[in-house]
RNA sequence: GCUCGAGUGGUGGAAUUGGUAGACACGCUGGACUUAAAAUCCAGUGAGCAGUAAUGUUCGUGCGGGUUCAAGUCCCGCCUUGAGUACCA
């Protein structure tokens, strides 16, 4: 018993420290403080039922050491935990076994909490979220109504209350508005606002606010029943269970995110981000400078026969607007592409041509986004037979459908300039010589017989009246003077950047606070949140289409009580005077909504008034430091910056940008196993005898494969039973040895390897070390426990500088100058590299340090505790144990950080290498305070520099002092 | 196609502003302790050539050039690979 009391027994102290850290509450923090705030944040998980998986742990590890550490130089650290757990997943599952979602996520919750408590974290759990909590979503659909009762002014370029909009339009109408808003807003004057009814006015007022109910053009997913946003959908499919998607029109809310495009774009100039998702949030942004420029639709002569044109409705004249990035390219348009689902389509086309366009109509509509991104190939299209008037030329121009034109970028419209775009060259080459395809009028001073010259560098205009002989810039320049001038253009800039689709049919999310009076949404008083998601007996769809929550008995809004109702009690078809009761709106809000925000509760978690309070928003500010993977970068890291620029605009919040530094942690992968059967045999051949044999790959559980590919193959027959009677082909050695393959980790791939299952067999110190190990924490890395006992060594090894099987070993002796100069070297080579987020570095060093202290038998005090101090971020259990065998009460983590003192570093001489036309040759060690001089002299007098020389003389000597010696040019 | 990264021993990976390439660890080899094994400890370990050995020497950071006394690091041109994005007008 006495010799193992002293034994660095990992599972032992790490419950005792747990333990005192909950007891003592060790990393509350403080909403009010002396000290410097910093805020230290995961990406919070989602809790899924497979548990954590040992790459989720990586990024959480990384920012405990950095919260950890932060609180050793003095800062009151805010690094809080929770959890994002409305989703799809608990929802499938209450699909399937009638389970209530919210039963599955609890029981998922308590096991991720178990599993992080394993690990050591030094989160503040007093301030735990759950998105799918009531008492967070008030907050969420209090932020919803916010957006709903906001607008977008340009001229002061940030949102506003809706009333300074009704207060504008009811002195002065809408003339003067700039507002980001719906296009095609008709005019309308003070008296004309005045008159308009209270429906008609809310009809207009939804075209402006922030938060929006339209139809639109939605990514509609069958298979799972619901809408998605663009950063939902992957390669044309659904990004969770790669499900197909159409487009489908829908009312449904929005998001005008658009408005920010500008500010999200400009925003990330100061944030210090990496390049990578900056540059993925730009793209999505996908600013483009150009014109927009206006083409006449032309009442036009059929050449078939003569007809009154007023027959087919062109008696009025249609504009359509293009955007291009190349108005210098003006005179070299020989046609216009209309998007198939452009709305001018069925107003222009000639009879002759109706029965073409439709049928093209027809075809593309029924195509998938995802056929219509494999066929990019395929050129297609139809002449609609209409004609519109060039700008400048007033020639015809022939207007096309074609759906290599996209309804959602731009105007849904293009000029086609066939000689400077490869797109409108394929199309024109494809349909020469038809009607309506000219010949390709060459506007550039090169040749265009086999491709476009898509190049803004390096040529002349010609062909091009007024801008002949100038160059793109200079024609750029003037042809948009001209087209302001003749009012059929101005230079405008395009985002890529859509309205974010809010709604979705699905039942596990926040319930909007809206109901509808004559199918207009009304928002409930905010003092009567949260509306809490009803009670429904099935999870799916009704059979009539509604959503799920159509299914609900209670889901009314009783406007007299305020409260909810039971759905019957809505009367249909009645005069709207004497309802008080109105239905629900039957959509949730998506999986962002909760996460946009989550940041700004932690600050104030238990608020039941506020989202947080004015005093904690100000002290707190924004999150120094978020962790979390790269996947989130144009969805979640963009709703956010959005939310959180709308909350400052509305002076809810202090901070422009909700996250200063942002560190994407690199994906752990799995190292799979394969074992190989002959076809059609219960037979399984190992690797190296797989041969001719035609074999089928099986994914092995990893957990019977030990570190050298050696299959255990009793363990294997027990594992599925039908392997039971499973047959083996061994090596020679008699081993059956498997195949090896990275991917990522998943059940399905019996990969997973488990984080608790490391902590008990080694520590959750070995673990966390462990992981910081691996590598780059930005880097994907694969998982293999091959080098883990390497750690567990060293923190043995560690151990025994403190104490031996007999007790503790410490001395109050003086430590030497070389036990100074380790532990000195150590503190500063650390304190860069939690600064510089290398980890792994670290961890090499304090293996240096410990070996160093330990050939140096140091067991010496002035080293050793600030050693416990230095390794308690990274291995904070042992560093506690090893504090208090030192003799001290209370926790380690409050200790400050040891100073670097460079006086323990100075060295008076140097072991300089000596190259020979740069060629590492010998080492020679010499006092550091010589000159270039005298150094030259001892080392031309040395006789392994006259034996290297030969008798030569070099013709260059470089004396770098304290760095280098190298004699060249021999 | 475009954008952003990355290529270093048998393996994971070090190398701060150009200055001893391969730190640290795994693995492997040999040794100590042990009846034996595990654990632990010690030594060696980029490749080739010469030598019994100490040692000497050549080659070596994806490929081909260049700048420099000196290049994994800087410049030019490629190759491979990962991630994101894509008919964006």
């Amino acid at each position: 018993m006495k010799a193992n009391a002293m034994k660095y027994n990992p599972n032992e102290i790490e419950a005792k420290w747990q333990k005192y850290w909950a007891e003592n509450q060790s990393f509350k923090a403080e909403n009010t403080s002396e000290k410097p705030k910093y805020y230290v944040l995961d990406m919070f998980p989602y809790p899924s039922g497979a548990g954590l998986h040992v790459g989720h742990p990586l990024g959480y590890i990384a920012s405990d050491i950095y919260a950890r550490y932060k609180r050793h130089q003095g800062f009151n650290v805010l690094h809080p935990q929770g959890y994002d757990s409305f989703g799809l997943p608990a929802e499938q599952y209450a699909i399937q076994t009638g389970q209530h979602p919210a039963i599955t996520t609890e029981t998922n919750i308590r096991r991720y909490r178990e599993q992080l408590d394993k690990i050591g974290f030094s989160f503040d759990w007093s301030r735990e979220v759950r998105t799918s909590n009531p008492e967070y979503y008030k907050h969420t659909q209090w932020i919803f109504i916010q957006l709903f009762n906001s607008w977008y002014n340009k001229n002061t370029d940030k949102a506003e209350s809706i009333c300074t909009l009704i207060d504008t339009f009811s002195k002065e109408g809408n003339a003067n508005i700039n507002a980001v808003s719906d296009e095609n807003i008709d005019i309308f004057s003070a008296d004309q606002w005045n008159t308009f009814s209270a429906d008609e006015q809310e009809h207009i007022l939804l075209k402006y606010r922030l938060t929006y109910l339209a139809e639109t053009e939605v990514n509609w997913c069958p298979a799972l029943g619901t809408v998605l946003a663009n950063d939902e959908i992957v390669n044309g499919v659904s990004e969770r269970g790669g499900h197909p998607v159409i487009r489908k029109k829908m009312t449904q809310w929005s998001m005008r995110i658009s408005a920010y495009a500008e500010r999200l774009l400009q925003g990330l100039e100061t944030i210090d981000w990496t390049e990578s998702i900056k540059e993925a949030q730009r793209n999505w942004i996908g600013k483009s400078v150009g014109a927009s420029v206006k083409f006449k639709v032309k009442s036009q002569k059929s050449k078939v026969e003569e007809q009154d044109v007023t027959d087919f409705g062109h008696s009025t004249f249609d504009n359509i607007e293009v955007f291009t990035t190349r108005p210098d390219t003006i005179f070299g348009v020989n046609f216009m592409t209309l998007a198939p689902e452009h709305e001018l389509v069925s107003k222009i086309t000639t009879p002759e041509q109706k029965a073409a366009v439709e049928a093209y109509i027809e075809a593309t509509s029924k195509r998938s986004e995802r056929e219509r991104m494999a066929d990019v190939k395929n050129i297609s299209g139809v002449f609609t037979g209409a004609y519109a008037e060039h700008p400048f030329t007033k020639k015809p121009v022939a207007i096309w459908i074609g759906d290599y034109v996209l309804a959602g970028y731009g105007t849904g419209a293009v000029m086609a300039v066939p000689c400077g775009d490869e797109r409108d060259y394929a199309f024109a080459k494809h349909f020469a010589g038809q009607n309506g395809m000219p010949e390709i009028i060459n506007i550039f001073d090169k040749d265009i017989s086999e491709a476009a010259y898509t190049e803004k560098t390096g040529f002349e205009l010609q062909n091009s009246d007024f801008l002949n002989g100038l160059d793109y810039k200079a024609a750029t320049e003037k042809v948009l003077t001209e087209l302001e001038t003749i009012g059929a253009g101005k230079a405008k800039v395009n985002y890529r950047l859509r309205d974010a689709v809010f709604s979705r049919q699905r039942y596990w999310g926040e319930p909007f606070p809206v109901y509808y009076v004559n199918g207009l949404p009304k928002m409930i008083d905010p003092k009567h949140l949260p509306i809490v998601l009803p009670e429904v007996e099935k999870y799916l769809p009704t059979e009539d289409g509604q959503p799920p929550l159509g299914n609900a008995k209670v889901w009314a809004w009783d406007t007299v009580n305020n409260k909810v109702v039971s759905s019957d009690l809505v009367i249909p078809n009645e005069s709207e005077g004497s309802q008080t009761i109105f239905p629900l709106e039957l959509n949730t809000m998506p999986g962002w909504a909760g996460s946009s925000w989550y940041w700004l509760r932690y600050m104030d978690a238990d608020n039941e008034s506020e989202m947080a309070s004015q005093e904690a928003i100000q002290y707190w500010e924004n999150v120094d430091l978020y962790i979390g993977g790269s996947e989130h970068a144009t969805g979640h890291l963009l709703y956010s910056r959005f939310w959180n620029k709308f909350l400052k605009d509305r002076g809810y919040i202090t901070a422009e940008e909700p996250f200063k530094k942002l560190i994407n942690q690199g994906m752990i992968l799995g190292t799979s196993a394969f074992v190989y059967r002959i076809e059609g045999t219960n037979t399984f051949v190992s690797k190296g005898k797989i041969g001719d044999h035609k074999v089928q790959s099986i994914h092995a559980d990893v957990s019977l494969v030990n570190t050298s590919s050696e299959l255990d193959v009793d363990g294997f027959k027990a594992w599925r039973p039908d392997f039971a009677n499973a047959e083996f082909i061994l090596e020679d050695s008699g081993k059956y040895i498997v195949g090896h393959e990275v991917e990522k980790m998943s059940k399905s791939k019996f990969n997973v390897v488990n984080p608790d299952d490391i902590a008990n067999e080694y520590g959750a110190d070995t673990l966390r070390l462990y992981e910081m190990f691996l590598g780059p924490l930005e880097q994907a890395k694969p998982w293999n426990t091959a080098g883990i006992t390497g750690v567990f060594g060293f923190l043995k090894k560690l151990w025994r500088l403190y104490a031996d099987d007999n007790g503790v070993i410490v001395t109050d002796e003086e430590p030497t100058k070389e036990m100074y100069k380790s532990l000195h070297k150590t503190i500063k080579k650390v304190t860069e590299d939690i600064e510089n987020f290398s980890f792994n570095t670290s961890v090499s060093q304090f293996m240096i340090c410990v070996n160093e202290l330990t050939q140096q038998k140091c067991h010496h005090r002035s080293i050793l505790e600030p050693l416990a101090v230095i390794i308690s971020p990274y291995a904070p259990h042992i560093a506690e144990e090893l504090w208090s065998l030192l003799g001290h009460e209370g926790s380690v983590s409050k200790v400050p950080f040891p100073k670097f003192e460079e006086k323990h570093l100075v060295e008076s001489s140097k072991e300089y290498p000596v190259s020979f036309n740069g060629k590492m040759r010998f080492k020679i060690e010499l006092p550091l305070d010589l000159t270039a001089e005298q150094i030259e002299e001892i080392i031309m007098a040395d006789e392994r520099t006259q034996a290297q020389l030969q008798g030569k003389t070099p013709k260059k000597v470089i004396i770098v002092p304290g760095k280098i010696i190298n004699l060249a040019g021999f």
